[in-house]
RNA sequence: GGCCCGUUCGUCUAGGGGUCUAGGACAUCUCCCUUUCACGGAGGAAACACGGGUUCGAUUCCCGUACGGGCUACCA
């Protein structure tokens, strides 16, 4: 049987990391039983449907380079995928009918205000957890405690009502999970869960069941935070007499300070995204983060989120999609749940970077620089822009940082470092670098090598040691105490720049 | 409150009865390299939550406690 996954967000707004973890490890999985990997789209409640969030998701999937094989924008032979669409083929039904008719579901008139009430009753008597089931069904309104002709009569009468599952006390309801193995559950202590809401619809409890038959799902896999509702999925799949999918509950991703669960409100305030993409949101206009926009590599982000919670039992670290497909299994994912760090994401960011290669990063950092600097600039080309980052990689941890980092190579410095100035410049220095233009004329191939061996030589002919106008030579050429190979930096800036900075520098100092 | 899941350095984790003097990575500290800063290299500090069992022997198995997390909606 072909092992097929899914990923099934609700369209509520951006989809957070943990969400995109729990997509990566369905996808890894998928793709290492060369499986297929599907995504549906759980919108089964209109009041929490967000414009937009459909399209990040799936925009958001595509980064990663998680591609879904089938599902909602990528079509497949089991659409739609939509459960508001499967909803109106009336495939939610036709299950709930069943359940119905085999006497496992049950109608209930109640409304919300009556089950308060109920609620609190119990609460006055000193009851915690009041709950809607076989304790007490019976003093509710439903089609076990009413006598039959009242509940064709409301039936008829279009009296709105929710379809139930009967849920039988006493009994042990045990599944294996992938990750913690044998897990059960007493169902005296499984609510009657709601199957079909009063306006029509499905509850995720129902409708991921129905799909996961339909769509042939062989793994479902999902956080821990639904746990707890795993023993009414049993029921439900027992009284259809369908054999369950094996299930998987990933640990939950934690706050990198503080208690409780990563949640969306965590990650500006704390200075690090929590969203894989910046996020509008359509209401409020307010704007979040995402690690695309920062500059993260989608690899990176991957693979900082797949190693939150699983590890290949190696002490490899970093790892390409490809390798990951090949290394994943359930077995080794962790079962407590992960802090995040946002200083080891980086740390994926600047492994990647440092093993990218130069002439690529140089091509796409020239047409960072044509934008800045003008497509004719010289310091524009790829060229260029290659020999900043080959001075530079090593001291960014993200593409994006290069610029910043390395702006004296793209303009002369205005000031200069005080500290260097205050003590290094006198009149023996000044000397020294006014003799310096007419050496640096003379070195014949602008080389490092030759630009330092003429360096050091006019620096002994004037009777002082190379260390003593070397950091002044950096602070003239760059404005600051430290930086990229100063010897790199005058090659790459060539002689009648460094010239001309000299010059710039004698006059303003 | 109830139910479920969990608990190894600050963080992510390896290890699943003796090999543990508990390993790696991030962060941190020291030193080396270096014209500076980074990079890199070397090294340091840093953990088996606690209490009972079981066992010749428990970080590893069992029970309890503590702590953490999740759930407890006509939300997913």
């Amino acid at each position: 049987m072909t092992t097929r996954t899914r990923f099934a967000p609700s369209p509520t707004g951006p989809l957070h990391m943990g969400g995109v973890r729990t997509a990566l490890y369905a996808y890894l999985f998928a793709k290492q039983q060369q499986g297929k990997f599907i995504l549906r789209i759980e919108d089964t409640d209109q009041n929490r449907y967000v414009p937009g969030a459909e399209e990040y998701i799936i925009e958001a999937l595509t980064w990663c380079g998680i591609i879904p094989d089938e599902g909602v924008g990528f079509g497949g032979k089991h659409e739609p995928y939509r459960q508001s669409e499967r909803k109106h083929k009336g495939f939610y039904m036709n299950y709930a009918q069943q359940l119905l008719n085999n006497g496992n579901a049950y109608y209930a008139f109640d409304r919300p205000e009556d089950i308060d009430i109920a609620r609190k009753n119990a609460e006055t008597d000193g009851v915690q957890g009041w709950q809607y089931d076989a304790s007490t069904r019976m003093g509710m309104r439903n089609s076990l405690s009413l006598p039959e002709q009242e509940v064709r009569h409301l039936l008829d009468q279009g009296t709105q009502y929710v379809i139930r599952l009967k849920v039988n006390p006493g009994q042990t309801l045990t599944f294996t999970d992938m990750i913690r193995g044998e897990v059960s559950f007493d169902s005296s202590l499984v609510d009657d869960k709601v199957l079909i809401k009063a306006d029509g619809m499905p509850t995720y409890h129902l409708a991921h069941i129905v799909d996961d038959i339909m769509m042939e799902i062989t793994h479902a896999i999902r956080g821990e935070e639904w746990l707890p509702s795993a023993p009414a999925h049993i029921l439900i799949y027992q009284y259809l007499g369908i054999p369950m999918p094996l299930y998987a509950h990933l640990p939950l991703l934690l706050k990198p300070e503080g208690n409780g669960k990563l949640s969306k409100r965590d990650g500006d305030r704390l200075g690090f995204p929590v969203f894989p993409l910046q996020w509008k949101d359509p209401v409020t206009g307010e704007i979040s983060s995402g690690y695309r926009e920062k500059g993260y590599y989608p690899e990176s982000f991957v693979n900082m989120l797949a190693m939150l919670g699983w590890n290949p039992g190696t002490e490899q670290e970093v790892f390409t999609m490809e390798e990951l497909i090949n290394a994943f299994s359930f077995e080794r994912v962790h079962k407590a749940g992960a802090r995040f760090d946002p200083d080891k994401a980086k740390w994926y960011n600047e492994q990647r970077l440092r093993h990218s290669n130069d002439e690529e990063l140089g091509l796409k950092f020239s047409m960072e620089l044509k934008s800045i600097l003008g497509e004719e600039d010289p310091r524009s080309s790829h060229d260029f822009a290659t020999g900043a980052v080959k001075l530079l990689k090593e001291r960014v941890q993200f593409e994006n940082e290069f610029y910043e980092t390395g702006k004296y190579l793209f303009e002369a410095p205005s000031t200069y470092d005080e500290k260097v100035i205050a003590k290094r410049w006198n009149e023996k220095s000044k000397t020294f670098f006014q003799a310096l233009p007419d050496v640096l004329t003379k070195v014949e191939h602008f080389t490092a090598e030759n630009c330092k061996a003429a360096f050091e030589q006019l620096a002994t002919e004037q009777g002082m040691k190379p260390g003593d106008v070397l950091q002044l030579f950096r602070v003239i050429v760059s404005g600051q105490g430290s930086g990229v190979d100063l010897f790199g930096m005058v090659e790459l800036l060539g002689r009648s720049e460094i010239i001309s900075r000299i010059q710039k520098a004698l006059t303003s100092i």
